[in-house]
DNA sequence: ATTTATAATTTAAACGTTTAAACAACACTT
DNA sequence: AAGTGTTGTTTAAACGTTTAAATTATAAAT
């Protein structure tokens, strides 16, 4: 069905026809009616890569994610894909899968490099108008998208390069869950880092350090531990900083993976949670569901990061907004069982 | 950037750069060579829409998911979109929302189709080749997607309909599980069933008892508990089983969730497992990481699933498969250590 | 009755490709 | 010298829209 054929079933031109369609010339009543009862009985529907090639716009953006995968992607993708679908765009999604590449290759920088590439190649090609980056933001990335001349939108990033962004705040977040702890009288920290060379431990850790600075607590060397981000090495790491009388009333976790490690350390050891230690998460993630105590964390706006992602590239697109934004936006404290209030009794 | 500029600076007709871009008529070394400089030089990417309104074919597929906050579904995306990739596919998510329809509104139904519609719209509109349809396969949705025009395939529905389809083997995948457990010597079992209205739950639960009837075992009806798929409600459930003297040496959970509510009941009342209770999950979920003693389960062949639907509708846009298509995929047991086996001493 | 203004409709070009058909240039045959 | 192939290139139509401009019809004003 073409609007041609809808045309000379009406009796009309395809002009007119178009009209109808978009409201965008005056047609007597008489023509919409006839022409807007063959469109219904037809069920046609228009051609949008017709419409998009004529009118020079496509209505679609490229959304690149590093690994869809990775469960928070979803919430991301969710979040963009509703203003999308609200503001009448349409999204191709393209997948870096990061996450396999970097296990079963060596070179999967330049790799990287190419698939990325291959993805703009479709996605300008398709004629986006726009292009959402979910990822870390590598500065490679940046330097690939940076020269294209679509608006580019980095979401979930970690540090500031050019561009705008959308993210949510690790150092304020974990600064505030510590001085909460604080406040609750804890004085003996432990710390349960990620993956020493991350973005987000660094930041994440950073804040978890000014909260102690701010409060004149000094962090003893022996108890910081690591734990990759991973269950089974956080409960590893767990059991050296809680085998010991003095032991740390409460352990700061930089995940929820890891603070469940911490958990089941504490268990193995005769430890009660929260009595002998108090234990904090991050990201909560599903493993929260499962464990009693509820261990208290801290929920990433994932879907939200959506929303203002795709908001604020459509901004670009529009020309509403012009120069580089990036936007850092709050996590919310999902408060658990596993935190003792020691001053609760004075 | 347009093939006409491209001709014009290297002082040759459209058509031959098209010729020299698409290998599709004999172009002179010379003129090629200067041709693909040029391109090169330029960075000049096809226009995918043009091409494909004159191609009247558009190398893009629609993906509809249910839901893609679902953790499985992000592999069933993987899966179509490695695929596609490899073709020369690309792909359009469109994401129904099912989840937060369902909880939040009494009419989803009406709304669901309404969603469809207007995806429908959009993948049409945008001419693409074939639609994959990825959820339970609701039979108000093959009536939807059963009368376009364009070929469908419907990834991982349980029940057969109309149309061609990629799905697991719920049935068989328990009854192996089950006939597992009487090999190793069990005979007195429990069972934790899904929602009672969900398909899987019915199939799984078929596999279940035909394995044990085979085997001359009649279940008792006081060890049939129902947890909804849910790890509280199956704990609970699971508390009423284990709670007396006689209680079952395997109880056959239809999820993971379940299973580690099983686990934490036995725990709970101070049986082990598997020494006192053998237990058994399905969905080979995130959960099952953090578990000891690991939950013996079983794993979906997820992205197995989405390489197959989009081979299988491929195969249908290109006329190499005609008429339905059914594929069921098996799932693979992954051990754990929650199994005990009771004949090994003999 | 002619002009003028307004409303409704059509014509035709344009968007960036592909591709059948036409054409041109050349080398071989006769 | 005229015909026959090849090879390389261009011309122009087509895909399904939108939209400026032209055209026609109708009504109002003189």
């Amino acid at each position: 069905m073409t609007l041609k054929e809808i045309a000379s079933m009406a009796g009309v031109s395809v002009a007119t026809v178009s009209y109808v369609l978009n409201n965008t010339a005056q047609v007597s009543d008489e023509t919409r009616k006839k022409v807007e009862k063959i469109i219904k009985e037809t069920g046609y529907r228009s051609n949008i890569l017709a419409k998009s090639l004529r009118r020079n716009e496509s209505f679609l953006v490229g959304v690149i994610v590093e690994d869809v995968t990775v469960w928070h992607t979803a919430y991301i993708i969710d979040g963009i894909n509703e203003i999308a679908e609200a503001r009448g765009y349409n999204t191709i999604l393209s997948n870096l899968r990061l996450l396999n590449k970097i296990e079963s290759q060596f070179d999967h920088i330049s790799n990287y490099q190419k698939d990325i590439d291959k993805a703009l190649d479709v996605m300008i090609g398709m004629q986006v108008d726009g292009i959402i980056y979910v990822g870390m933001h590598d500065r490679k990335i940046s330097h690939v998208l940076g020269n294209i001349k679509k608006p580019v939108v980095y979401c979930y990033c970690y540090t500031d390069g050019e561009g705008s962004s959308v993210r949510y705040s690790n150092e304020k977040t974990v600064y505030h869950m510590t001085k909460m702890l604080i406040e609750n009288g804890h004085k003996e920290f432990g710390v349960m880092n990620g993956l020493k060379e991350s973005e987000p431990a660094a930041l994440r850790y950073n804040g978890f350090l000014k909260a102690l600075n701010e409060a004149g607590i000094t962090m003893k060397e022996e108890n910081i531990a690591c734990g990759n981000w991973k269950y089974r090495e956080g409960k590893e790491a767990a059991k050296k900083l809680l085998n010991k009388s003095d032991h740390p009333t409460a352990i700061v976790a930089m995940n929820d993976d890891m603070a469940v490690g911490v958990r089941d350390a504490a268990r193995e050891l005769g430890l009660k949670v929260p009595d002998d230690v108090s234990v904090t998460g991050f990201d909560n993630s599903d493993i929260i569901q499962y464990v009693t105590p509820r261990i208290t964390t801290v929920e990433r706006p994932l879907q939200e990061m959506g929303y203002r992602a795709m908001e604020l590239l459509l901004d670009h697109v529009s020309g509403v907004s012009v120069g580089d934004v990036s936007i850092t936006l709050p996590c919310t404290l999902i408060e658990g069982e596993s935190v003792k209030k020691l001053n609760q009794g004075k």
